[in-house]
DNA sequence: CTGATTTGACCGGT
DNA sequence: ACCGGTCAAATCAG
């Protein structure tokens, strides 16, 4: 087991060493004269090994040996799909079914789950979808006691094909009907997402998102101030974790919404411990952020979780855009590596999640 | 024809 | 029994 590790290990810790040393770079220049463009290289540096270091966390979760732990969040894997072939689209119609199912739910029950509010544009609102980078499908929606909206149920397109069990919900707010409140369950497993950081790939996505495809060129520019919100979004970004597992690191790879995304809320769904944490995030977020699709469609309104006071208000759309909000799915995504987001729950403070020392 | 959405039925938890 | 979540047949769209 530990065999396996070590060359990962290393590359890990140094990838994460490497951040922290891109961003305590950063700092300096921050504080003394800073230069745009010092920011933006050193930012990308620390995305870029962030993301590294998370993807190897996250892809070393369901290895062979230790397939049960599947680290990141328990995602249940389907018994008689997790080594086998992965067209099993039948399994799940076959007559245990019942078990599965049963089985599944529980498993489900434990994902990782986390709330953003996206704010949509009420002027193309309408029109501008919201690409969080993943496939979705929709499978269901539901009329929620007490909601004046419906809820919409979405599950990750490559679920049967690549066992990918990432599921979120939308909920039109009330109040603010600008408003809609994803909430995602699970991580994807799946290798699909749309956009990437590292190559500006998947035109596809970008075609099936109708009205903004007027990128191609665009998309560098915007990929740059995309990064620059990011940053901006990562500092006043607030997180509340509940129900953390034991573990000191817990990491949610999630896809980032790359609309205007509003307070996030991570929860995790753990069976035993109830620790209550409550601690900033450093959230590492990378392509869906950076989709091109978005910043145009909607904006973004930052409120931190203590910054309560809710945005402007806008008037109120006339249809529901919930499907255009949460569906990206006719598309054919090509296969790209995943490079969903990971967030580091460590507390945090300005000089950052990790400390060399914690390192062996 | 293939794949996505719609929508009523079904299921499990409370 | 109620409610939220999911399934799956029917329907729609490309």
């Amino acid at each position: 087991m530990d065999n396996g590790w070590s060359y990962e290990q290393k590359t890990l810790i140094s990838e994460l060493i490497q951040g922290m040393d891109f961003a305590k770079q950063l700092r300096v220049h921050l504080t003394s004269a800073p230069s745009t463009e010092t920011r933006d290289v050193l930012m990308q540096g620390i995305l870029s090994s962030y993301e590294k270091a998370l993807l190897i966390l996250k892809w070393r979760g369901p290895m062979p040996q230790s397939q049960p732990v599947v680290a990141v969040s328990g995602i249940p894997e389907s018994p008689l799909s997790v080594n086998g072939s992965p067209r099993s689209d039948d399994f799940e119609k076959g007559i245990g079914d019942h078990l599965q199912n049963r089985d599944i739910s529980k498993k489900r029950k434990m994902m990782p789950k986390w709330t953003d509010q996206v704010r949509i544009n009420p002027e193309n609102g309408l029109e501008g979808p919201h690409d969080d980078g993943y496939s979705w499908r929709k499978y269901g929606q539901k009329d929620i006691l007490g909601a004046t909206y419906p809820r919409s149920y979405y599950r990750c397109t490559y679920r049967n094909t690549q066992n990918c069990w990432a599921t979120k919900q939308v909920q039109r707010s009330d109040e603010d009907p600008t408003v809609f409140e994803i909430t995602y369950r699970g991580t994807h497993t799946c290798g699909n997402l749309g956009p990437s950081v590292p190559a500006p790939v998947s035109p596809e996505k970008q075609e099936q998102t109708q009205i903004n495809h007027q990128n191609n060129q665009h998309q560098q520019l915007q990929q740059q101030q995309s990064q620059e919100m990011l940053a901006k979004f990562r500092a006043g970004l607030r997180v509340d974790t509940n129900d953390l597992d034991s573990n000191e690191i817990a990491y949610y790879p999630f896809s980032f919404p790359s609309a205007s995304v509003g307070f996030l809320q991570i929860e995790h769904c753990n069976s035993s411990t109830l620790t209550n944490v409550n601690s900033s995030l450093f959230g590492s977020f990378s392509s869906p952020f950076l989709s091109p699709s978005t910043p145009e469609s909607s904006y973004f309104s930052m409120h931190q979780a203590n910054d309560s006071g809710q945005a402007h208000n806008v008037q109120p759309l006339e249809s529901d855009p919930t499907e255009i909000i949460s569906t990206n799915t006719s598309s054919t995504n090509s296969p790209i590596v995943d490079l969903d987001f990971s967030l580091d729950q460590v507390g945090i403070d300005p000089n950052f999640p990790f400390d060399t020392s914690f390192f062996p």
